[in-house]
DNA sequence: GTGCAAAAACTTGTCATACAAGTTGTCTAT
DNA sequence: ATAGACAACTTGTATGACAAGTTTTTGCAC
């Protein structure tokens, strides 16, 4: 990998000189796990301290652009959509009204998404929304029957979602996949604040995975109407939970 | 603020552990512009080195959550689309086809924006976008009559997106905002390389002018079904561009 | 007392050096 | 050829120092 040589400049410091220039060659060549020079290497071509090569690098991790491990070198990263998340979450947390608007717009995607799925899914993608709902299955038969657990109410949750990515992932649209992966996070901390004080049994969790098995079968037989229609009910029963547990007025449908 | 202390974390590094404290700290007190304590009382607290913290603010720096610079301590700050905005120029100079999966899911968020422009815009919203269309046909009439100006032509673009930038705002949704906020490095990105070899005519930019002037009249009438229309003919005339620019085949509608 | 400029006190940015801790490649003994 | 010890490399953290900004205090003139 080659470096260019560059002086000083102005205003900014030389840390973030430097975590432009490393991001001026890694977009320059777009090589996942590839590996950067060492830390003292880029100290000596940048000519600063190995301190301010490593503040550089930590911006770019910060960006998700690097991953860093101990006694690794830097490796080009894929960035996910942890960071957007991350604000999502900070959004929500900051005005707790935001997550309608979160899950408004969740909705326009959903059915974007469900609608790829229908149309361009492969084979293995179907295979990968399959497992993510025997997944959900599983979690849900694990529920006791007489007191609901939250750790496997979240744990359901959590796989919910991810079959929700799966289904944008069989979709086959980058962008969407990367937004799914992205709202992971503030959907799964909106659900928990949810369901703190609402108990689900058993029985409740598995209705759910019918209700997710019917939108994976339509998607199957590649039928967009039926598909999005049960996408639909799924949210809607979803979002009505929300609203009811957070005791907000409802808002019109989108 | 108060920082609660840890000892020390399992697998991960001093400064990740602290990013994350800070992080939780953070979200604990949203208040934009507050400023977190100095370097070296951190350290105190957290018992490590200055250079640690150093490296978590820096981490924390790259995720948009604080604003670090010199002299100053670091101050809370609003994520906005820009690391988001980084992340799919970084994936459509990996993969240009992925700009058409980045202008499919465009598309579903516009009709979204000016559904809700159309329900829930306010009449200082509505004049936002009235002046962003300003702005599009005072750029369009400065455009040379002779020879098309590509400057001129950037300008266009840049006044193009920020006008759906303001039907998402007009819409109220925070969300959508953010996102079409963080679109619009993307997108004027590749309308750049759609006309690398493409003069538009003034009366070229004009028509696109109208047809703006079309959508932001139906919303403006709360004509949510007209809204949609004419802002899909508008964004199918525009991938219209880029395809034949670009030279891909065509992908169905969406 | 007020206003303002100089000075002191903080605070961040960068450097040099040292060592701990993890990873990778090499080299030998079997 | 393989396993394990060992050396070389690499990243993570600490300490101390100083440069270069920013904020607060001080002190003087009025």
């Amino acid at each position: 990998m080659a470096f260019k040589k560059k002086e000083t400049p102005p205003g900014e410091t030389a840390a973030q000189n430097v975590a432009a220039l490393i991001t001026a060659e890694i977009f320059d060549q777009f090589d996942l796990g590839l590996q950067l020079p060492s830390e003292t290497e880029l100290a000596a071509r940048f000519k600063v301290s190995r301190v301010t090569v490593r503040e550089a690098l930590k911006l770019l991790a910060g960006r998700g652009l690097i991953n860093l491990s101990r006694g690794r070198r830097a490796a080009i990263q894929q960035p996910d959509g942890a960071m957007f998340g991350a604000f999502l979450q900070a959004l929500i947390h900051s005005d707790p009204r935001a997550v309608f608007d979160l899950t408004q717009v969740r909705r326009s995607l959903e059915v974007q998404s469900v609608t790829l799925a229908c149309r361009n899914a492969s084979r293995s993608g179907i295979d990968v929304v399959t497992s993510a709902l025997a997944v959900m299955r599983e979690i849900a038969q694990s529920m006791p029957e007489g007191e609901a657990n939250v750790e496997v109410g979240q744990a359901f949750d959590h796989a919910d979602v991810k079959f929700h990515q799966s289904i944008a992932l069989a979709g086959g649209n980058r962008v969407l996949t990367f937004l799914f992966e992205a709202m992971e996070g503030a959907l799964i901390e909106s659900f928990k604040r949810s369901r703190r004080f609402q108990k689900r049994s058993r029985d409740t969790l598995l209705s759910v995975c019918d209700e997710h098995a019917q939108v994976l079968e339509h998607v199957q037989l590649k039928d967009e109407r039926a598909a999005i229609e049960a996408l639909l009910a799924l949210i809607d029963r979803s979002e009505a939970n929300l609203r009811s547990s957070s005791g907000m007025n409802v808002r019109s449908r989108m």
